[in-house]
Formats: C-alpha cells, structure tokens, sequence
DNA sequence: CCTTAAATTGACGTTAACGTCAGAGTAATA
DNA sequence: TATTACTCTGACGTTAACGTCAATTTAAGG
C-alpha cells in the first residue's frame, strides 16, 4: 500500500521539523508560520509534520525568494503557479516578468542606496571641516 | 515685552501644522506624531501649534535623516545632541561616528542588493532558457 | 454673528514576518 | 516504564511610522 518509505532509504526521505530548522536556520514557529500561509503543506503522522523532499525543496525556493526581496505573499504565488502543470511555459512567463520587475525594484533601492552614501558622505565632510582645526 | 515678531516680518516667521505640512509634503498627522516622538516641540498659540523658524530647520534636519535610513529614534537622539550647546565638538564626533556606521550599513545594504540583481538575473536566465525554443 | 475651514486630542487600526508564551499531547531513549 | 525531548495548537505581542476616524475647539472671513 506504501510503495515507497519501505525500500532502502539512505537518502533522508523525511525530515521533522527540527531536521528542517536546523539545516536551514529557521525556528519551527517559522516553518508552521509558512505553512499557514500556504507555502508548505507537509504530511503527517498523526499529528507530527513530516516534510518530504519536495517539502524542502520549496522550502529552499522561498528562502531563495526572500534573499531576493520578494514577499511571503509573492513567494506563494509563484509557487502556486508552479505546481499547475498545465500551461507551464505561461506559468514562467508570468514569473520571469515579475523577477524583472524585481530586477527593477531592487536598481532603484541600489541608486537610493547610492545617493544616501553620497549624501552621507558629503555631511561627514562638512562636519569633518567644523571639527578641523585648521581654518 | 516681545521683541521680535512685533518689527516688519517679510518672511515668515512662525509657520503653521499646514504650512509645513505642505511645504514638505507630510501629512499634520505626521508632524503631530513627530512631536509626540519628542522630535519637535513647537510653540502654542492657545492649542494651536507655532512653528518657529528654527522648528522648520529641524525638521528640515528630520527629513534628511530620513532620506538616508536613520531611524526616528537616531534622529531624536542626534537632535538632542545638537541641542546641548556645550562640548559641540564631542557631539558633532558622536554624530560623525554614527553617520560612518551608517554608511557602513548602507554599503553593506548595496552589497546585498547587487547580489541579489545577479542572482535574479542568473534566475531569469534560466527561466529564459527553458522557455526558449532551441533546446 | 454665522458659517466654513482648520486644528486639537485620543484611541484604535495597519502591515510583515515572525516571537513568545501556555498548556497539552507524543516520541525517543535509558 | 519513566523521563526527557520534541511537537502541537492557539492566542496575543512586537516594531515602525504613521493612517483613520470621532468628537470638539478654534480661527478666519464676509
């Protein structure tokens, strides 16, 4: 009836939530946190999650997500789109619009960035000049 | 009894919430709220709040701590430094230390968002590449 | 003086992404 | 089997910087 778990497994075929915390640093709150957003549905055993490879491997895709500044909410969307098999190649052309218009979003954080050290910089040399004791 | 205020005044002198609401583009709320945070603390006519042009320069001072990533609580405290007129120098070294740690912050945060533009763009390229008709 | 426009305070709401208990059940180990 | 060690759910808390009423007061203009 369980075709699979019964075989050799010297390959973590599960994990617990605390195998999952562990490997990527993230609190257990955290990881049921994403799951009552929809981001990860793990089985169970009784009431115990037990997360399968797949579960980490979109585990993995929403860390790469965030690193990249994009929301929990964005995360789950695309996620979603991936998981309906059908039309997948629009399924990517949504997602490689939204990464470029990340792409966007994150030029502009860059030259604000940029500006805010030039600003910076130019007060700490005029405060440099009043703390000057030539002049 | 009152000096000033009472000889020609071209320019203005005192300001009210709307007007420097409006000058700067900040709602009243925002300026009220500002004050409650100890970062402004305009004169009364009654209930009514004056804004002394002195006020008006510090907010001007608000908004550039702002624009390059200082916290509300930063300001007030550099604020409250410039404001103790004695040891200037030992203030403004407090100051000069605080905006180098923040460029610091900054250039880590520019890092970060260039890492995350490659790593996107090494994304999108993939994607590019699984949608592209030539295998 | 009357009307309308502007100002006031206070209290509660918002958003994101979790943190922090609390109380209780369950799994692994000696 | 006893004792840890882990896990579960649910509820409320947190942080920043304001926004959004609501009920009143006050100011300005004709």
């Amino acid at each position: 009836m369980n075709p699979s778990a019964e075989m050799a497994e010297v390959v973590p075929q599960v994990f617990t939530i605390s195998d999952l915390s562990s490997e990527f640093e993230l609190t257990t709150r955290t990881l049921r946190f994403y799951e009552t957003r929809g981001l990860l549905e793990p089985s169970r055993r009784g009431q115990t999650r037990l997360y399968s490879r797949r579960d980490r491997a979109r585990l993995k895709l929403i860390l790469q997500g965030k690193r990249v500044g994009f929301s929990l909410a964005d995360i789950k969307e695309m996620l979603d789109l991936y998981d309906l098999k059908d039309g997948k190649a629009t399924q990517l052309r949504v997602s490689l619009k939204r990464f470029k218009e990340r792409i966007g979003d994150l030029e502009r954080q860059k030259f604000d960035v940029e500006e805010a050290i030039v600003d910076l910089n130019r007060t700490c040399q005029i405060v440099e000049g009043m703390l000057d004791p030539g002049s």
